[in-house]
DNA sequence: ACTCTAGCG
DNA sequence: GGCGCTAGAGT
C-alpha cells in the first residue's frame, strides 16, 4: 500500500492505522517534564551493596573478593561474592567468618571519645562505649557519583533526585525528546494539521537494538507490536544510563544496577530485577506482566505497614490477584485515598514527580547506650562528638558560604522506653561552629534534664534541620518565587520555577541548547556505527549546525569538577593515613556567566543575549502552553496517601515479614538476555 | 515546639 | 532485628 492516501473508515485524519499511538501534543510534553505522558522515561540508578562497595574501593580490593562491612558484631553491607557464602545481612561477624573463612570484614570508621576526626581503626568493634559509627566516607563517595552523574547528563536538561545515599532518579524526558527530534527530524515537522491532538507518524525505526538491556519476555503478541515511539524513547533512556553507569565504573569504579520505566515506581523495580551490574527496561508493553510476578510488598511505600495491612486484608501478596478487586471493595478496606493509590500503583501508574532537589533537608548524629549511661558528664562527651559530627557535615553543606543555614536544631533522648525531645532556633545572624552547635546542645540537654527523669538514658541524638537556601547577597528565591505572573528565569537554566497553577517546570534557557547538542554527542558520536544504525540515524545534519564552538574542554577530560556545588576544599576529614585511597578532586563551584540581554521575550520580556537563547526559551513557552492546555486532565497523583485519618480497623497482626533474602521469587517473567 | 509514625537499607 | 537516617502528619 505505497498510497499515502486516506485510511479508510477512520475518516478522521487525526486516527490513522499507520500513525503512532501518540501525539503531538504528548511529545511536546517531553520536554516539560510533563508527568502524564506516556512517553515519559524514567531511570533508577541504585549502586550495588554500596557501603561494600566502598570499602573495595577505598582498600583497592580485587572486585571478586568477599568483603562485609562491619558494625560492631554485626554487618552492614555485604558485597556479591560474600553472598554467594550465604552470607546476609543477618549474620554476625562470627557466622559469616565460618561460612566464609577468606571474608575480609572491614569495620566502618568511628567518631571516638576526645578525637575530633572520625578513622578507620582496628580496634573499633571493641569500642562500643567510646566510639560511634561514621558514615561519612560513603556520603563523600555518595556526592562524588551524584556529581559525575549530573556531568554525564546536559546541564538544562537534566532532573536528578537523590533518594538516598545510594539511590537516585532521572527524569530523562526532556533529553530524550532531544535526542529524538535529533535522530527523527520529521517529529519537528508541525503537525500537518495544525493540531497538537494529531497523532505522530509512526517511527521510521524498524527493530532497535536493545544492546545488552534486560528486557521483560512478552507473549509474542504483545512482543510482535511494531515499536512505536514509546518503545524509542525508552531506548534512548536506555543509551543515556548505559553511558552514565559506564562513566560511574570507569571513573570512579563503582558498579550499579539501573531500571528504565514510564514511571519512578517501575524504574526503581526494574533496578532491582537484575543485580549487580545490569539494567533492566520495562518498556510500557511491559508494565503490567512485570508487575504480575512481583509481590504488592516489594513496590514503594508497600514495604512497611501499608503493605502488611494490604496483604492481610485481602489474602494475598499477589499484584495479579489484587488487581481482580474492584476498586470499591478495595476503598472499604483502605479509605477512598489511599485505595486510589493503590489501584494505580499494581496497575504500574504512577505519576510522582522526579525532584530536582539533590540536598538533603535534615541532618542527624545519634548514639545508642549500650548499656546505658548515667550521668551528664558521659552524655556531654557526646554532644561534642555530635557536635563534631554534624559540624563537619554542615560545612560540606556550604555554611561557611551561607548557602544553606539550619534553622533548628534538636536534641532527643531516650529513657525507660520514652522519648523526649527539645529543640531551638539557631540563630542565621551569628557564626555558627563546632563550639557554637555545642552549648546549642547542652543547652538543650540542661531543658531536658530540668523537666524529669533522664537516667539511665539509652540514646542520644542531635539533628539540626528547616534548611534555608543561601540568603546573604543570594536573590534566588525572592527573585524567582515573588509574582503571580512568573516568568521563567533567563538566566539560570537548571532552577526551577512555579507557574501559576501551581505545578513545576524546569526551563532550558541561555546557551544551553548547545551543551544539550554536545552532550547528546558525548553520548552517541563515541559509539560503534551499529548502534545507532539500528535507529536510522538521520539528524546528523541538524546536529552538526548546532554544535558550533566546541572551545570548551570535553567532559572526557574532565573529572567531576563544575558540579560539585561545594566550595572548594570543604572536605570533611578524610584522605588521613596511607589506607585511605579514595580520591578528592576538589571541585569548583559553577561559574556564573552574566550576559548582556539584547534579545527580549516577546511574551514575558525576559532577556537573552543571543538569538539561539532566545529561540530555545521560546521553544519552551511552547512546550509550557501545551501542558497547561492538558491541566484538566492530567490528575496530580501522589503519594500513598498514608492511611492516617482512616486507618481504624484491623491493622492486625499480618505478620508477614517476608524477608527470605529470595530476589527473583515466583512467577517473575524470565529475562531474554543475560 | 514537640511528638509520633513510617519507610528504607 | 537493630541502627542510623530522613520525612511528614498531628497536635
Amino acid at each position: 500500500m505505497p498510497s499515502p492516501s486516506p485510511a479508510s473508515g477512520a475518516s478522521s485524519p487525526l486516527r490513522d492505522a499507520r500513525r503512532s499511538r501518540f501525539t503531538y501534543r504528548q511529545l511536546a510534553q517531553l520536554a516539560t517534564y510533563g508527568t502524564t505522558t506516556p512517553l515519559r522515561v524514567i531511570a533508577h540508578i541504585d549502586l550495588d551493596a554500596f557501603y561494600a562497595q566502598c570499602e573495595m574501593v577505598r582498600l583497592g580490593i580485587p572486585e571478586d573478593k568477599p568483603l562485609a562491612v562491619q558494625q560492631w558484631q554485626g554487618l552492614i553491607a555485604i558485597n556479591y561474592p560474600a553472598r554467594k557464602w550465604q552470607i546476609g545481612r543477618h549474620c554476625d561477624v562470627a557466622e559469616a567468618k565460618k561460612l566464609c573463612p577468606e571474608l575480609i570484614a572491614q569495620h566502618v570508621a568511628t567518631w571516638r571519645e576526645g578525637d575530633d576526626k572520625w578513622a578507620y581503626r582496628d580496634d573499633a568493634a571493641a569500642n562500643i562505649a567510646t566510639d560511634k559509627v561514621s558514615l561519612d566516607p560513603y556520603r563523600l563517595q555518595s556526592r562524588k557519583i551524584l556529581a559525575l552523574i549530573k556531568d554525564c547528563l546536559p546541564k538544562d536538561l537534566q532532573k536528578v533526585e537523590k533518594a538516598s545515599i545510594d539511590e537516585v532518579f532521572l527524569d530523562l524526558s526532556a533529553q530524550v525528546h532531544a535526542e529524538l527530534l535529533r535522530r527523527f527530524p520529521e517529529l519537528s515537522t508541525p503537525p500537518s494539521s495544525g493540531d497538537v491532538a494529531e497523532h505522530l507518524p509512526f517511527p521510521s525505526a524498524a527493530a532497535l537494538d536493545w544492546q545488552t538491556d534486560n528486557l521483560v519476555v512478552l507473549e509474542e503478541e504483545q512482543e510482535a507490536l511494531d515499536p512505536d515511539w514509546d518503545d524509542v524513547a525508552m531506548l534512548v533512556g536506555s543509551e543515556i544510563v548505559r553511558g552514565v553507569r559506564a562513566q560511574i565504573r570507569e571513573r570512579l569504579g563503582y558498579t550499579c544496577s539501573a531500571g528504565i520505566a514510564n514511571s519512578k515506581l517501575v524504574s526503581k523495580l526494574g533496578s532491582a530485577y537484575k543485580k549487580p551490574n545490569a539494567q533492566t527496561v520495562v518498556r510500557s508493553r511491559a508494565v503490567l506482566p512485570f508487575l504480575t510476578g512481583i509481590k504488592v510488598t516489594k513496590m514503594r511505600n508497600l514495604g512497611g505497614k501499608l503493605g502488611d495491612q494490604v496483604v492481610s486484608s485481602f489474602n494475598t501478596e499477589s499484584v495479579k490477584e489484587l488487581r481482580d478487586i474492584p476498586l470499591d471493595q478495595i476503598k472499604a478496606k483502605l479509605g477512598d485515598e489511599t485505595a486510589v493509590w493503590l489501584y494505580n500503583t499494581i496497575r504500574g501508574v504512577d505519576h510522582s514527580e522526579v525532584n530536582s532537589r539533590t540536598q538533603i533537608k535534615s541532618m542527624l548524629s545519634a548514639k545508642s547506650f549500650r548499656p546505658s549511661i548515667n550521668t551528664p558528664e558521659q552524655a556531654i562527651k557526646w554532644l561534642r562528638i555530635f557536635a563534631g559530627d554534624i559540624y563537619s557535615r554542615l560545612v560540606e553543606e556550604g555554611i561557611l558560604e551561607h548557602k544553606r543555614w539550619p534553622r533548628t536544631i534538636n536534641l532527643h533522648h531516650r529513657h525507660a522506653g520514652q522519648t523526649r525531645s527539645k529543640q531551638s532556633p539557631i540563630s542565621s545572624g551569628k557564626a555558627l561552629d563546632e563550639q557554637a552547635l555545642f552549648n546549642l546542645a547542652k543547652d538543650l540537654l540542661h531543658q531536658i534534664m530540668a523537666e524529669g527523669d533522664v537516667w539511665p538514658c539509652a540514646n542520644l541524638s542531635l539533628s539540626v534541620g528547616g534548611f534555608e537556601e543561601g540568603v546573604k547577597g543570594n536573590m534566588a528565591i525572592g527573585a524567582f518565587f515573588k509574582k503571580r505572573d512568573q516568568v521563567p528565569p533567563p538566566l539560570r537554566p537548571t532552577d526551577t520555577c512555579t507557574i501559576p497553577e501551581g505545578r513545576t517546570v524546569e526551563q532550558p534557557s541561555k546557551k544551553h541548547r548547545l551543551d544539550e547538542v554536545r552532550s547528546i554527542q558525548r553520548f552517541f558520536a563515541k559509539r560503534p556505527a551499529g548502534d545507532a544504525a539500528s535507529l536510522g540515524a538521520n539528524g546528523q545534519l541538524q546536529v552538526e549546525k548546532l554544535s558550533v564552538d566546541d572551545t570548551s574542554s570535553s567532559w572526557l577530560d574532565r573529572g567531576s569538577e563544575g558540579l560539585d556545588t561545594r566550595g572548594p576544599d570543604t572536605r570533611g576529614p578524610d584522605t588521613r593515613g596511607p589506607e585511605s585511597r579514595f580520591s578528592h578532586d576538589t571541585t569548583t563551584g559553577p561559574e556564573d556567566s552574566a550576559q548582556a540581554a539584547i534579545y527580549a521575550c516577546a511574551r514575558c520580556k525576559a532577556g537573552f543575549s543571543d538569538e539561539v537563547s532566545l529561540q530555545s526559551h521560546q521553544d519552551w513557552h511552547f512546550a509550557k502552553d501545551i501542558q497547561d492546555s492538558e491541566c484538566a486532565a492530567s490528575t496530580p497523583s501522589q503519594q500513598p496517601t498514608p492511611s492516617r485519618g482512616h486507618t481504624s480497623r484491623s491493622s492486625g497482626p499480618a505478620s508477614r515479614r517476608g524477608r527470605g533474602g529470595s530476589k527473583l521469587e515466583q512467577g517473575q517473567s524470565r529475562l531474554r538476555f543475560g
